[in-house]
RNA sequence: GGUCCGUUCGUCUAGGGGUUAGGACUGCAGAUUUUCAUUCUGCCAACAGGGGUUCGAUUCCCCUACGGACUACCA
């Protein structure tokens, strides 16, 4: 049973023993996608919770799935979202290199401590001699083929070759590979932060391989190393590492590390939108919104064709309500509080609130803490996105009249460039009428009271909204028409549309000359139509 | 198949032996508004099933079902 007491208390003994460090460690094979920055943001969140460090590593051992530009990628990523590192492979820092593949040179010697103390082997079977034993198993229907305790003794391996004929392999170069010798029957448990004891028993995990034959580490014993090495002490990840953890207790343990094991905290996964299983890379498009925080050009892996998958960045979303969004997949803080900046994530966090169940995406909740923190922006930083979106289309506006129009709109977007497509009337008079609104609301009556309307307007010239509905209210008046009856066929001459911001204000941004023009141009076009 | 993990409204979740099971998003309805949107108000909507333990279980235990992860010289 997990209390918010205890683990509290935990949390205090670290700070007191030793700085936290927790680490994000990505392998370069791709676009980072949305679980990936949530594990990083929980992992900083921690440890600028617990004034620790935060540091990313590059877990490169395998160099077949290299992909160029994904470790860019993710340094890009993590900037966008404000997700800061205190050690990385770009920044540096006292335990560089922070690659993998940099740090090739020093894993060799743990593997061959570990068959020193009698805990790993040399193993030279070949891919084709793993296949016939995994087949044999699998006829003799046994539920788990594995190498293993049992199968280790039937293998090409230091354990079952004489010593002479396992250094005459050796010195020929034949290649190897280093296995872990995992006991036959022992209790593996650990305490994970969001699980509670976890309990394996040996059996069920096999003699992984600790070095490749291409002399690189694999993920396992890396991982321990550094981590070790880098003396990190939460290893905050994935659930998909769940059924590994135990592997990796035992290397702790025969390493002699397991003192200063990091404690483990494994992270409820993140669904598909859709269907079920994990959130994987390839849902990108096919889901109808982005699964990565910045957009990825890729190749297709069988035609190798380039793809270009959405980002959250390039689709309007800001950082914040991204963030904002990504951290209560999964946590809450308890509270009725739905809005969070990072500073405020950060003192509210703490993982004894990580839930264990599994988080399913809502794109619509993403888009309304969109609309939230938008709508947080001032003005002034609204008009910019207007602006730059009319720069690029050369259309010159004032900022003044750009935040003006960013003022009216700002309670009707979700996205950033949704001003510069809804506003396009304050730029350019309506080319067609609304259909629905002319054939209602549009008749003589009407085109004449704004027609007496649009004519008054420049000697009268009202120079607020106020003044501007005193007007109108006023021309009507005389005309003996009402208000209610006029307002909709006066948006749609002036705007085009059924739809859109306060009148009053859309005519005090736009300016009488402007809106006096567009509605006799209005009444002209449509009574002409009318008779025609 | 095996091992491990999980299961509260459609979604994200709070809660916890006795509650009208709370909030947010969505949806729906109403109010406001010159319109749409916003805003406000309201409504719809959940403890997977079965056994225990108990005066009492959605909450604790067990089983079942369902879902998921893992099961490579990938991470």
């Amino acid at each position: 049973m997990r209390s918010a007491a205890v683990w509290r208390h935990y949390e205090l003994l670290f700070l007191m023993e030793r700085e936290v460090r927790v680490r994000f460690a990505p392998s370069p094979t791709g676009p980072l996608h949305i679980g990936g920055v949530r594990t990083a943001l929980y992992n900083y969140l921690l440890a600028r919770k617990l004034g620790g460090k935060m540091l990313l590593r590059i877990e490169d051992t395998d160099q077949n799935r290299f992909v160029p530009g994904a470790e860019q990628y993710i340094q890009d990523s993590l900037a966008w979202c404000g997700i800061e590192l205190d050690e990385s492979p770009w920044k540096g820092g006292p335990h560089a290199p922070y690659r993998q593949s940099e740090r090739k040179p020093m894993y060799m010697q743990y593997a061959l401590q570990l068959i020193d103390s009698g805990h790993a082997y040399y193993a030279f079977d070949t891919p084709e001699e793993l296949d016939a034993m995994r087949a044999r198993l699998t006829a003799a229907k046994v539920p788990n083929p594995q190498y293993n305790a049992i199968t280790r003794s039937q293998m090409r391996n230091s354990t079952t070759l004489p010593e002479d004929e396992v250094k005459q392999l050796l010195d020929a170069g034949t290649p190897y590979v280093i296995r872990l010798k995992v006991p036959r029957k022992e209790e593996i448990r650990f305490n994970d932060l969001i699980r509670g004891w976890v309990v394996v028993h040996s059996s069920a995990v096999d003699d992984k391989v600790l070095m490749k034959s291409d002399g690189m580490p694999t993920y396992h014993l890396a991982n321990i190393v550094d981590d070790h090495l880098m003396e990190i002490t939460h290893v905050i990840r994935g659930e998909e590492w769940l059924p590994s953890a135990p592997l990796h207790v035992l290397l702790y343990r025969y390493l002699g590390w397991e003192s200063t094991m990091p404690q483990f905290a494994h992270l409820p996964l993140l669904l598909k939108p859709d269907g079920t299983g994990k959130l994987s890379k390839r849902d990108g498009d096919r889901l109808g919104f982005p699964v990565f925080p910045l957009e990825w050009h890729g190749t297709d892996a069988e035609t190798g064709a380039p793809t270009v998958s959405s980002g959250y960045r390039e689709s309007g979303y800001l950082p914040d309500a991204f963030i904002n969004f990504l951290a209560f997949l999964g946590w809450n803080p308890g509270t009725q509080q739905e809005l969070f900046s990072m500073d405020e994530l950060i003192e509210a966090f703490s993982i004894d609130r990580v839930s264990k169940s599994p988080a399913r995406f809502d794109q619509h909740k993403v888009r309304w803490y969109n609309e939230q923190y938008l709508r947080a922006k001032p003005n002034a930083e609204l008009a910019q996105y207007l602006l730059d979106a009319l720069h690029e289309h050369g259309v010159d506006c004032t900022r003044e009249k750009a935040e003006q129009i960013a003022s009216v709109m700002k309670e009707r977007v979700t996205f950033p460039q949704d001003f510069w497509q809804e506003a396009q009337y304050f730029f350019q008079a309506p080319e067609s009428y609304d259909e629905q609104v002319i054939s209602k609301k549009w008749n003589a009556a009407t085109a004449n009271a704004l027609a007496a309307f649009a004519r008054e307007l420049p000697t009268a010239a009202p120079s607020t909204p106020d003044e501007i509905k005193a007007l109108l209210t006023q021309v009507l008046e005389r005309e003996g028409v009402k208000l209610g009856q006029v307002m909709q066929a006066l948006r749609v001459a002036i705007t085009g549309a059924a739809a859109g911001p306060d009148l009053m204000e859309t005519m005090h941004i736009l300016g009488n000359e402007d809106i006096s023009q567009r509605i006799l141009t209005a009444v002209e076009r449509l009574s002409t139509r009318a008779t025609a």
